[in-house]
DNA sequence: CCTTTATATAAATTTTATGTTATATAACAG
DNA sequence: CTGTTATATAACATAAAATTTATATAAAGG
């Protein structure tokens, strides 16, 4: 899943997870995403491809201007993923043959 | 959130996410998850590094063994996480000024 | 003890990300 | 047209990640 891959590496950084925060709020320029960070324009534009490459976010063009807004199914398969590794936990957790595992390793540990 | 950092950075590789997925079916040694991939022993230990890091998995000692398990409640920052941006991205489809921006980007494009 | 098995760590290397500066493009304002 | 504004791209530098080979450690099995 290759595009998982970029979901999760688009989430993975700090700049990129500010960038949607502001987008939260509604529709931004790259000037006014820019603003905020100490960073240089094509480095924030850089950040928005890495978004739109992983779908997250949209960008339309008015003008000269590419206003970007949060993309409204975006994070469909992470979803899918994280509650399907989210429920493979809470299996694993009551899972009787680990628990029986672990007796096994703090018990039988004595030398025989 | 230098967390949300590590746990997405964690969730971007297809080997670590596939040794999650082996780890749902239960406890495995490091050789154990080493096994179906092409990769050598130590490029495996550094994988789990980054997901016990994470929080992702834990381990025990056993013997020589390391037996590696899933964490129970590691994607509860994540999960927050996307929650809110789950949300945000609800409230910003359905936000009026978007959409009335949209309609003047699109009808008032004429020049008048 | 000595060997093997399971894993970790170190050093070196390759690859990929991130950022910068400088420059291009394209619409807009006069 | 011309200058300005908004954004993108290219070329480069640096830094961080992923991997490998070689080696260390430590428990287990004789």
């Amino acid at each position: 899943m290759r595009n998982l891959d970029t979901a999760f590496l688009a989430l993975a950084d700090p700049t990129r997870r500010a960038i949607l925060a502001r987008l939260a709020l509604g529709e931004a320029t790259v000037m006014e995403l820019a603003e905020p960070f100490d960073m240089t324009q094509p480095a924030v534009s850089r950040h928005l491809k890495v978004l739109e490459g992983a779908g997250l976010i949209t960008r339309r063009v008015e003008g000269t201007k590419r206003p970007c807004r949060l993309a409204p199914d975006a994070i469909a398969e992470i979803d899918r993923w994280l509650d399907w590794l989210r429920q493979a936990m809470a299996r694993n957790y009551d899972r009787l043959d680990d628990v029986l595992a672990e007796m096994q390793t703090e018990e039988g540990k004595e030398k025989p």
